[in-house]
DNA sequence: GTCTATAGTTCGATAGAC
DNA sequence: GTCTATCGAACTATAGAC
């Protein structure tokens, strides 16, 4: 009995919406914009009801962040078995919301290190995650001497989706276009032929690629 | 006379000092830590003395990034002057000090509208001066079919240089190392023989590309 | 140019009533 | 389960002495 202190159980319905509410604080604003009176004023509860529910911030930043991951997971896991999963994957990745409210977690990582370790480990169990189901999906991936390696290429389709989500808000779309258009390339290249020397894969021209701006819940 | 406060000369001593810590604090632990009182403390002043040279806090993040901006300009404009401009960029790119510090500023612009229009005005204007650059000094660049096109080119090195800094803190580097071999294998391609059709380059395979570990002044 | 002192705000967290 | 009330701390910013 280290902390005597009363705490709400996991299934109450106000506990998911101080969640629910906390995430869109985030995804908006920013960490730095949650606080127990933000999110209670959200929620149209009190500041002491958070407390209630979870003791400390860092427990109500956990508590999303959890909720947010295992669904990520199960996500990514699902992906890797369409059709194809390296298109699959791309387009999971640059889900605006998903990666802003991801990229807020990196940056709160940095600066509360009572969390960071959980953040920490989350991704790099999230990368091993599509590096294996990537090898067993795709076995022949990255073998040409001219390939992407299937490491480089995870980094990469994390790098530039946050890169994606990091620049937009500025008005700084330069290059966006192009690089989705590479990607597609890339994607024709690897998800149809399977490594079929990118004979004949440039001349298809039409772009099926539509933006990732998905549903962002307000 | 609107504002009848009075304010420090830009030329100060104290005022540069100022500058110099709250950047240092900006990259070490994030903007979120800067206050007065906390870099006041740094800088071995009292809080007030922050609000003499700088009325209010986003005129001492302004005054960090205007700072920060013009030398960044004026290295950008000299790294195209060398003999492999793209190695050149890239290496600037990957200096993490510089690299954490623009993350912070881009983060802290979509927090505070206050400074946003000016880091945003910023941005693009860095970026356009990356195209000029690149397009007078390799005017061939990005002209064939399979090359990458230079706008995505630009936009990439600046995604995946912010990338490593995000990862790196967290202990996730997988793929690091397998993206800057592939960035040394472009940059060999382009560099070195202007588009030589890649032949023979793939031969050499000594990797001279040393860690981005830059002089990160503590 | 730098300080002390302080007003006014917001925050995290707790105690205890209902 | 939710509230009121409140403590103590940290913050931005200002006034005015030195």
């Amino acid at each position: 009995m280290v902390s005597p202190r009363r705490t709400g159980a996991e299934s109450s319905r106000t506990r998911a919406l101080l969640i629910h509410v906390t995430e869109r604080l985030m995804r908006q604003d920013g960490y730095a914009a949650v606080s127990s009176r933000s999110v209670a004023k959200a929620a149209g509860v009190t500041p002491a009801l958070i407390h209630y529910y979870f003791p400390t911030l860092d427990d109500l930043f956990l508590a999303v962040f959890r909720y947010g991951a295992e669904k990520n997971l199960a996500r990514q896991a699902r992906v890797f078995t369409e059709p194809q999963p390296l298109r699959a994957l791309w387009e999971l990745s640059v889900e605006p919301a998903r990666t802003a409210l991801l990229s807020e977690f990196m940056a709160l990582a940095n600066h509360r290190k009572s969390i960071r370790d959980e953040i920490a480990e989350y991704s790099r169990r999230f990368r091993r995650q599509q590096a294996e189901l990537l090898a067993s999906r795709l076995p022949d991936f990255g073998t040409g001497p001219d390939d992407i390696p299937p490491a480089a290429l995870l980094f990469l389709i994390g790098a530039v989706s946050r890169g994606f989500v990091a620049e937009d808000p500025l008005g700084l779309t330069d290059g966006h276009a192009e690089t989705r258009a590479l990607v597609e390339r890339l994607l024709r290249r690897y998800d149809s032929g399977a490594l079929a020397a990118d004979t004949g894969a440039r001349a298809a021209e039409a772009s099926t690629l539509e933006d990732g701006t998905a549903e962002d819940g307000t």
